[in-house]
RNA sequence: GUCCCCAUCGACUAGUGGCCUAGGUCACGGCCCUUUCAAGGCCGAAACACGGGUUCGAAUCCCGUUGGGGACGCCA
């Protein structure tokens, strides 16, 4: 049988970091053992069905190089085949209209609540007389659909990555299979999509757990064998609770502004909770390779950028300078340094040798960037501290005078460079080491960065002498 | 409140009864390299939540306690 998995997100306009996981755990599964991977929108509450809510979540996953097999389907497409398999239960007597309106099953919950009891619906209208109905149907009411479960027993959910879990009925009320205006809730479509999908194994976050004996119930009213379960577990915000905006980025979409590689979140995401030995690089066929529900570690996870910028840079140091220069473009523009049109014209010879003149000081494609406003521009500002350390009268005085001496120079690459200035400053008696800082400084501003003679290469013979002869100016 | 899940360094984790004086990675500290910052190399500090069992032997199995998380909707 061919493994059938899918992602279920509810439209919420976002693909939070814990649901890019899951869809990757079962992309991953589903690429292990050949099978289909199906993306799946839980929208029966009809408000989020809207594109700028479900957009993001396919473009996001399309970043991370998920991609689905089948779908994207929505389920309030399927309302009528929803309607249709929860009249099947109602006629085999498996489920039963209930009469009470929100209103007064939500003061009951209440009332349990503060009673510091369970709330359960109380089966009111489990055996209404035909007499009883007529009289409600005469006041207008609308009838919603519950299935009837069992009075007593136990259940036992089988999890690829818990073991067994075992609940009692009695812990369980007849739940609302299809909402009075018809639609169907959650756990109900659920189930139906589930069945009708052919989906063979349901790996889903742990908050889920919960729901599924009511869904096994569902599978079992239909006399269907249910799927495999594997709860994952959560991801958590560095304070153990559950991840939120309070806690900064959530979404991929904001990692990826923030210059994160798709690669790298993947790795990441894939060792947060998971693990093969020691190894913490795993190229995306290794992950295919390796990945097993079984390797899941069951307790929840805490987020830790700081692990995820290490990655980010690792795949940063050892990617395509092509590809990655080419990614840069954006953030020249973000960080104000370029407009649109004079980011699209750098050429990308220059992009690539960024790239790899600073890939190993740069955590983000965003770092990487920065540079580009004293190599490509002279849109920079000098740090006041640096100017007043490094360039003092007597540094600034051996400056001007290196930039004469680097105006003979025909060919401006870092080699030929560092060859005329060593001479220079043999002339002068003087060592490297003594204005080295001092250079840095008046030609980039700050204290901090690559290579000095790769840099003003990359800079341009114009600027460097430009900026030397001016410095301390 | 009830039910469910979880529990190894600050973080991610290895570990499936003896290979464990508990390993790796991030972060942290030190040293080396060095024109700065990084990167890199070497070294270091750092954990089996607690209490009972089971066993010749327990991080590993069982029970309890504590702590954390989740669920209890005509939300998903």
């Amino acid at each position: 049988m061919t493994v059938r998995v899918r992602f279920a997100p509810s439209p919420t306009g976002e693909l939070h970091v814990g649901g890019a996981r899951t869809a990757l755990f079962n992309w991953l599964f589903a690429r292990k053992h050949n099978g289909v991977f199906i993306l799946r929108f839980e929208d029966t509450d009809i408000e989020r069905n809207r594109p700028e809510l479900i957009e993001p979540i396919l473009e996001s996953l399309r970043w991370l190089g998920l991609l689905w097999d089948e779908g994207p389907y929505f389920q309030s497409q399927r309302f009528a085949l929803y309607r249709e398999w929860a009249e099947r239960l109602l006629r085999e007597n498996k489920a039963y209209k209930c009469y009470c309106t929100p209103e007064e099953l939500e003061a009951k919950r209440k009332a349990a609540l503060s009673a510091k009891l369970k709330p359960k619906y109380d089966g009111r209208c489990r055996s209404l007389t035909a007499q009883e109905e007529q009289e409600f149907l005469r006041a207008g009411r609308q009838p919603a659909l519950r299935i009837k479960i069992p009075q007593c027993g136990t259940i036992t959910v089988e999890d690829a990555i818990r073991g067994k879990v075992e609940f009692d009925f009695s812990e369980l009320d007849d739940f609302i299979i299809l909402r009075s205006d018809g639609r169907p809730t959650y756990n109900f479509a659920v189930v139906v999509d589930d069945i009708t999908m052919g989906i063979t194994h349901v790996i889903r976050a742990d908050e889920h757990l919960n729901n599924t004996p009511k869904q096994i119930l569902i599978y079992q009213a239909f006399g269907h064998p249910v799927p495999v379960f594997a709860h994952v577990p959560m991801v958590l915000a560095k304070d153990r609770s559950k991840l939120s905006k309070r806690h900064g980025a959530t979404a991929v979409f904001e990692f990826r502004d923030r210059g994160v590689l798709p690669e790298a979140l993947v790795n990441y995401l894939a060792r947060l909770g998971w693990a093969h030995g020691d190894q913490e690089i795993f190229s995306r066929e290794e992950l295919i390779e390796n990945f097993s529900l079984a390797a899941v570690h069951p307790s929840a996870a805490i987020f830790d950028e700081e692990k995820l910028f290490w990655l980010n840079q690792h795949y940063l140091k050892t990617g395509d300078p092509k590809r990655l220069g080419e990614l840069l473009r954006p953030f020249l523009v973000k960080l104000n340094i370029l407009s649109d049109a004079e980011a699209q014209a750098v050429p990308i010879e220059a992009l690539k040798r960024m790239v790899v003149l600073f890939r190993e000081r740069a955590k983000t494609l965003s770092e990487l960037a920065e540079p580009a406003c004293y190599l490509l521009t002279d849109n920079f500002s000098y740090d006041p501290e640096a100017v007043k350390k490094f360039l003092t009268p007597d540094k600034t005085e051996l400056l001007r005078g290196l930039a004469e001496a680097l105006t003979s120079v025909e060919r401006f690459v870092a080699s030929e460079i560092e060859g005329a200035t060593r001479a220079y400053l043999e002339s002068q008696g003087r060592a490297l080491k003594e204005i080295a800082q001092a250079c840095r400084v008046a030609l980039t501003g700050r204290t901090t960065g690559a290579g000095l003679f790769e840099t003003m290469e990359l800079m341009g013979k114009d600027r460097v002498i430009a900026r030397l002869r001016q410095a301390g100016a």
